[in-house]
DNA sequence: TCGTAATAAACGTTATAACATATATATTGA
DNA sequence: TCAATATATATGTTATAACGTTTATTACGA
């Protein structure tokens, strides 16, 4: 109720991606699930025309992947997709805290601060969970917004859908172990000094370390299947 | 004839797209010009539904901008689009130039080399024309197929297409005057040396600059505007 | 003359149906 | 039994036409 009622025409093509989109960061429809136009139409209530737009979105939105005159299914995450993302994460971060620290203002900060903290302090806390990672996006797409970039907002909002999805892999709540308790806090301690390369080395550091993190445990699962066999 | 002649499946969808891009590339569309899907459709000789694909493709290009339930019109070239970007041309780069000092091998590093070279005489040599950006394109594209990072070549990609629609306001020529003799050696042997932190910081004192100029023509065009005014 | 309301035209959206290609199944021959 | 071929089914693709919204035009009143 406390909503506000924005008159919002929701198109067909609105219902479908929604829905579709839905499934698909719930888990219920697995990465590597076909997704026919036909049979989405059935799903979503629409014709096959709002569908097709549907899938497009949500392949652009890096969910879906398509082969012409094949069809289309839910992004499998592969290693290949995962470091291919963490560059392209890396790119987009590191640009945003360099944009931060030239220009943001007091506000901006005690904003990042307090979400930093209690960011810190859930990892600290709890288990990975949901609302970690709720707040993660938040901070981290906060920070986005605050460079006034629109490319590397709508950038970051993708890598951060794909996370959702590469959470249901379940591996990725082992980089835990690699954050210090403190980690958010530092990266906006280092933007309000107004260095644009301390704030990118403090941020790249971070990633960088899960980076690593990933090759290890790909060595690991490697080993264990060496056993396996 | 020394066409590769692959089976080269063209759907409807494609012969749209192709033939829109071209319009708009070649300056026959002009930033700001409404693209209507039955006159994409007439114009194209295929139907509404494929016209509708090519105009999201070219959406999801950079070069069409579109509002749902009002229509598409080629980009209008703002400077808070050209800021817009440069700050993610700068955040790609950087990255590719990063990955590269980490990975690139001997016959890659030739290849590059060569490359700029042949580049730097042109800027050199003539004045800023088509062959020059070809090359200044292919270069940069080049490095970022050296990545291995789908994420960095398609982005590279659009951007460089955005900058075949930029070029048509004429004003970038001017940048020329900001770059050295051999500034994409520079890179390349930057790059050669391995070190990431300092590739980068080569790249972006390159970007940083064409970016003051910017801010400098904006200037120049403002004091122009009060003296007609 | 200007702002506003009513009308008309243009245009985005989408359901349906037919078409073309790709995949799965069945059949044939060795 | 297996590979190759032919058939059938599933599925992506797209043309057409109708629908609803937005924008442009006209008519009206102050």
């Amino acid at each position: 109720m406390a909503e506000t009622t924005v008159h919002t025409f929701q198109s067909s093509a609105d219902i479908a991606y929604n829905q579709i989109c839905k499934k698909i960061l719930d888990g219920e429809l697995a990465p590597g699930q076909r997704l026919t136009r036909r049979e989405m139409a059935n799903l979503t209530g629409v014709s096959i025309i709002p569908v097709i737009e549907a899938l497009h979105r949500l392949e652009d939105e890096g969910l879906v992947e398509s082969v012409p005159r094949v069809g289309s299914r839910v992004l499998l995450v592969t290693d290949d997709v995962i470091r291919d993302r963490l560059m392209l994460r890396e790119a987009i971060e590191c640009q945003v805290v360099r944009i931060l620290s030239e220009s943001i203002t007091g506000e901006q900060i005690n904003n990042l601060m307090y979400m930093a903290d209690q960011l810190d302090s859930t990892s600290r806390e709890t288990e990975y969970s949901d609302v970690f990672w709720d707040r993660h996006y938040r901070f981290h797409a906060t920070m986005a917004e605050y460079s006034n970039c629109q490319s590397l907002i709508t950038g970051l909002r993708k890598l951060n859908l794909f996370h959702i999805l590469q959470r249901q892999t379940k591996s990725v709540h082992a980089i835990r172990h690699e954050f210090p308790g403190n980690w958010h806090r530092r990266v906006v301690e280092a933007i309000q000094q107004g260095d644009p390369d301390n704030a990118e080395k403090v941020l790249r550091e971070h990633i960088e370390r899960s980076l690593i993190f990933r090759k290890q445990t790909q060595n690991r699962r490697n080993d264990k299947k060496s056993k396996e066999g």
